[in-house]
DNA sequence: AAGTCCATCCAAAGCGCTTTGGAAATGATT
DNA sequence: AATCATTTCCAAAGCGCTTTGGATGGACTT
């Protein structure tokens, strides 16, 4: 079913029964009510494309999500992201659309889906420091908002991000209260922006007290369980092994408390473990008796926002960018406690 | 910059250009060259909209992923389902649109999509087992392929899945050679089909041996990792606590071994775990010495062949709906062993 | 020399919608 | 009764592409 056939149906003009649809003014409410109901009986649906040919919207919104082609790792908080997103787009009538690009290749990917016309906005996500990408939208004329920052870029762009630096600086700043001294930084991949702030954040808390960041205690890398186990193992054997540790994700806290475990040791009475939390759905920290002391901020919620923020921005393109700092909440859990012994070294 | 505007550029008719493009052959060689140099200079893209008007396809690919109300959770499963099913995609020159819908709207939203002209096809996820979205979408026409099975549905359709009966029997089997006797199944929505599937594995196994099915060690949930923990250290605590787990999830078995381990308990020495490995890229079970004892099955790898199948199956309507079934590898890690009292109770 | 056949190109219609620029009918105003 | 403003509707153009149904001219036959 398409226009022409409904509006012969009613015995009326296509124009009236697009605008009886549209909810223009110049319909009578009688008409009006006669075409949605006919419209509805028949399951009338406009057809996406011709109306995107004719208003110039393709009413979507793109998503480029990073792979990384040496893991073939898709990031797991993406899921989340995209599922407060998609509720905001979906609330609006939006379409998401959802490519899968490898490291690198994001650039090609935007120019196509852009010059393709299949979006009207793009998000932007895993910003690097001085990303390419914004200069480029800007270039392209396309709405996007960043989910992060990219601490290089000078010129203003919409962007949502998490206060990174102060979540990774309070956290440093609790193990550094409680005695720890020896605090190791189990990082994400360290070109991305948002774990270079966590690096300045943990850095910032340490000579803010006069104390030395030890190359040694510094790791960087994808965030998986893998990464975890792996680093801690090894740092749990070197001479001055951590008596704390402060972890970018979730899933590589897993690894850690996996490796901190079959020491025979345990989270928060020998080592003391701080891990970011994105809040993912399926992973929670736990409410009442957090597992982890953990900065806490709900990536869902960022991808609620961010669409919200890039939606706004396409119906008013004229205004200047928008930004929004999220904070980061410190949650105490069971994963941290005083530093066994509390000489200063 | 559109056909028309590069055809005027090179002197062209728009017909010859887009026949150029598009590898036609009655167009000479020479200016196909001069076209594709051209379109090439310029960076033009034909408009998706318009091109999927004048050819009646979307050249996208629908997905509506389920998202669970009660906890606001997206299956974790779909970031590298999707991540395979991408990869499929952008080789052959499809978008992937997106849906995040709760659970038991997906109706509405299919029906969308397609009525909308949106899209090609259609994977379905989540099939319960008489799923009546698979009757809706033969009805509609649209070529679809169903990410699992619906086991009540009796007309034919094209599914991939894995199988699930057969991974559990063995993985049940496995665990009655060790010894074990209180073996509990730490299952997902068992109104899901998969779900309900690895039960059945399960009891066959036990029925096969002439033991009883003991519903206290029956459970299903949304597979989190705090369902697993709640779940264990409540059986632990129960009078005949069972030896071994089989969990349906690896999420919800990090949560199991948490359980066990803050018993005190060794997991593969005092209780022995098994669970169902997707894969996912972030959580890999590891590869030389597996944490856990698995049935491993990449849904990567099936996302990959879902699309596969899918993009077949709209090329060629009429053939008999395909199906594949994926094996499980039953990979030994450290999560088993003896049980610890090998009498049969 | 006339006819035939390719190879190469083009004009125009059509995909399903929105939107512009009226037209017809109605009611209010003089 | 004539005029004017409103309301309500419509015909047709246009969005950017593909595709049908020729047109044109040169090479080849006969």
């Amino acid at each position: 079913m398409n226009l022409r056939e409904l509006a012969q149906n009613l015995g009326l003009s296509q124009t009236t029964v697009s605008r009886a649809l549209n909810g223009y003014p110049e319909v009578n409410e009688a008409t009006r009510a006669r075409v949605v109901q006919a419209a509805e009986q028949h399951n009338y649906r406009p057809n996406t494309r011709a109306k995107g040919l004719a208003t110039g919207r393709a009413m979507a919104i793109g998503h480029v999500i990073p792979m990384s082609k040496q893991h073939e790792m898709v990031n797991p908080v993406f899921g989340d992201f995209i599922a407060g997103a998609g509720e905001t787009y979906s609330r609006n009538g939006y379409d998401m659309v959802l490519s899968l690009v490898e490291d690198g290749q994001e650039e090609k990917t935007y120019r196509d889906l852009r010059g393709k016309g299949a979006v009207d906005g793009l998000i932007v996500h895993g910003p690097k420091s001085g990303d390419a990408r914004i200069a480029m939208l800007d270039d392209l004329g396309v709405p996007f908002v960043v989910h992060g920052r990219a601490s290089a870029v000078t010129t203003p762009y919409a962007w949502l991000d998490v206060n990174n630096r102060k979540a990774f600086q309070r956290a440093t700043d609790f193990l550094l209260d409680l005695g720890h001294r020896r605090i190791a930084l189990i990082n994400g991949l360290e070109e991305l922006d948002f774990a270079s702030r966590r690096r300045a954040g943990y850095e910032e808390a340490l000579t803010a007290r006069g104390l030395p960041v030890t190359p040694d205690y510094l790791h960087s890398d994808e965030m998986t369980e893998r990464y975890g186990y792996d680093t801690v193992r090894h740092l749990l054997d070197s001479d001055a092994a951590p008596t704390a540790f402060l972890v970018s994700s979730m899933i590589t806290a897993i690894g850690v408390r996996r490796a901190i475990e079959e020491r025979g040791l345990r989270m928060g009475r020998d080592i003391s473990v701080i891990t970011h939390d994105d809040a993912l759905s399926y992973f929670k920290n736990g409410e009442e008796a957090p597992i982890f002391t953990a900065t806490c901020s709900s990536v869902r919620e960022a991808g609620r926002q961010a669409a919200q923020m890039l939606l706004e921005r396409i119906a008013n393109p004229h205004l200047p960018p928008p930004n929004r700092l999220l904070e980061a909440q410190l949650v105490v859990g069971g994963s941290t406690g005083p530093a066994p012994t509390s000489r200063t070294d």
